[in-house]
DNA sequence: ATGAAAGATGCAAACATTTGAAAAATATTT
DNA sequence: AAATATTTTTCAAATGTTTGCATCTTTCAT
């Protein structure tokens, strides 16, 4: 129906069909720069294309998780949280107390994956570290 | 209706009633020492207390975990795994090609929770760090 | 441009986990 | 030991995520 001259080599969906869902969503987390869950993806996708439905959302996080484009955050609530990712990762530190979440990087963490590859001849393709426990301001109240 | 002496301070439970439930389930997980998810719990309890619920258990691991005794585990399944919390903390590797899990521990983790403790004034009281790619027999099959 | 093959989407159903509320068990007070 | 207060359990319903399958879209070869 649509003309479309996208070819599949171009994009950064490498090897996948172009659809439209594929790239409005990938578009709206690269927009986003913040913590999205797949709900509110769907919804900000549905304005622009209203019959996609929440399967192709969930199926999508997870082709864009396995291409390495985003990054699956589960910080606590309920429900999972995604990000795009950008040259250097980072972690996350989540209060139990008031849940506030603090992003940091660490090169400890680089030398700790240096030593695993090498000691296990594993080839990392991923990254994920939570630290979980009290804010400053939550450690004074529990007193 | 059951004679129980068990005064709440001298278990493991600390603060809260100790019901067979309780006691059952963190038996089950202490003599599994593997990675449990919570329907095999369910139904090895089962086994000892046949009118035990699902809800229980999800309740009782989210307790356990809350307390420190156990950890849950995402490790590439669509649910999670849970394993006793013993001395040292350990963390895991896991290949994306054939779903083998290698247990690792970490000085350099350590020495990085000690510095994101300090920078950030926070009360670090858990870890989760879980790295994935490929092992060295999948990384041959792949080329 | 057309048609065939491969792959993605939408829907509904299944699965995994959490939660409200009433009933039951445990703990505390008398 | 009985009465009361507190917490847990169960069941059912809600929430969050995954999956089978029929249909539609994209890609590839002509
Ligand atoms: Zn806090
Ligand atoms: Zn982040
Ligand atoms: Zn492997
Ligand atoms: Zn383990």
């Amino acid at each position: 129906m649509r003309m479309k001259t996208i070819r599949k080599e171009e994009g950064p969906i490498a090897g996948r069909p172009v659809t439209n869902q594929r790239s409005l969503l990938l578009d709206i987390i690269r927009q986003a720069n913040r913590h999205l869950d797949a709900d509110e993806l769907y919804r900000l996708a549905k304005k622009r294309e209203p019959r996609i439905s929440l399967a192709t959302v969930y199926r999508n996080l997870k082709l864009f998780k396995e291409l390495g484009l985003i990054a699956e955050r589960k910080l606590g609530d309920t429900h999972s949280h995604y990000e795009i990712r950008g040259a250097a990762d980072h972690h996350h530190l989540v209060c139990l107390g008031c849940g506030q979440v603090i992003e940091f990087e660490s090169p400890f963490i680089a030398k700790a994956t240096d030593k695993i590859k090498r000691e296990n001849d594993f080839d990392v393709t991923s990254i994920q570290l939570k630290m979980e426990g009290y804010c400053s301001k939550c450690k004074k109240k529990m007193k």
